[in-house]
DNA sequence: CTCATTGGCTAATGCTAGTAGCTTTTGAGG
DNA sequence: CCTCAAAAGCTACTAGCATTAGCCAATGAG
């Protein structure tokens, strides 16, 4: 019997890849045997079984999302660094929602856990992006919060087909940018009219 | 051996509450039998299996989300109904995860699924509810896009754990809710400027 | 060339959803 | 009060999936 030349790592490529494509609530260790050419018990000499499998998923997915919010922000500022970041984050979960779904059902396990990092590198691009609305240091964090609740509730109401009328999804996403930019921008337009 | 007295409805019911209590995810036949007081296969009686089960409580969490919402908005209008209305969704979301998370993994079946009225019923008082910021017609829809994916992610985050940062929750959540009711003035502000 | 390690396999276990078919309760109508 | 059909419980069983045990072949360092 040749080998497979399977690794945790292939291994978990192939099982983000077929989450993307047939859901992340269907993957099962099945599935992804026969997709790599294997048997099932093969599997387990590479991830310790389904919850290892689905954990190392979330964290490739969040790794990924990290670069990609941070390429796109890259070079920009503003409003403009807040409309790329937000059109690559949409993106790559319409591109990967399997994945993405990976990340979200995770929990971080312990202190060493790889997730940690993961998340707080998609954390910190958010934060650079926002530091260039200089908000009032105390107002950050909530428009952190406002910032990944929006994003990550737009997200995954698409993905799931929640926008069922007939406008476009795009434009909504556009307006629904423009809307907070033009909020952010106004809150510190009132701190410094304040501060006169 | 005397009968439980069950039916379709008091075994949704208890479904919902152990989705609650247990998480949706980790719901099963096995378990709701047994806080049910009875054997396995007895509960397909009345439900005709898991998947079934899990429609009935999202059709039952869609319909008391709609409520709580109606009731809240009820005799109010523009910022006093946003802040009501958001702050119904939230609370429902917080004492009733479960439901929630069945409600949002639902996909109506077909068109005479009692989801779509519950939906449409929740979509109707967020669309009363923004209709006292006077939005132009073609921006409303914008607006109600945004305001569920604000709502659904802060929610969905919240219930995740995904606020970690040792700050008020609720704070944030105000601060939001603020930042949005805000904006929606200031986007019917500056179209009545122009309509002079 | 040797041989320990590694990665594949088959076989078997256990848990969960779901089905078949039997029995008892229930309640409507004689 | 009796009859009896429908409903609601039960036990026993099947099927699918995750996982484990233990075997054997491929690999690569010495």
């Amino acid at each position: 019997m040749p080998r497979a030349g399977l690794a945790p790592a292939s291994v978990t490529a192939a099982g983000a890849a077929l989450a993307d494509e047939v859901g992340f609530d269907r993957l099962s260790m099945g599935l992804l045997a026969e997709r790599l050419g294997v048997r099932t018990p093969s599997l387990y000499k590479h991830v310790a079984g389904q919850a290892d499998l689905a954990h190392r998923i979330a964290v490739l997915a969040t790794t990924e999302l990290a670069d990609a919010i941070r390429d796109a922000i890259q070079g920009r500022a503003g409003s403009d660094a807040l409309v790329a970041g937000a059109h690559a984050m949409r993106s790559y979960v319409r591109d990967h929602p399997g994945r993405y779904a990976a990340g979200n059902a995770a929990r971080v396990s312990g202190p060493d856990d790889p997730l940690v990092p993961a998340v707080e590198r998609v954390l910190a691009s958010w934060a650079a992006m926002l530091r260039g609305y200089q908000l009032a240091p105390d107002q950050e964090i909530h428009a952190m919060r406002m910032l990944r609740s929006i994003l990550h509730g737009f997200a995954t109401l698409e993905a799931g087909g929640g926008f069922q009328i007939d406008a476009s999804v795009e434009e909504s996403f556009t307006w629904m940018i423009t809307f907070i930019d033009d909020g952010l921008q106004a809150t510190t337009a009132t701190r410094r009219a304040l501060a006169r």
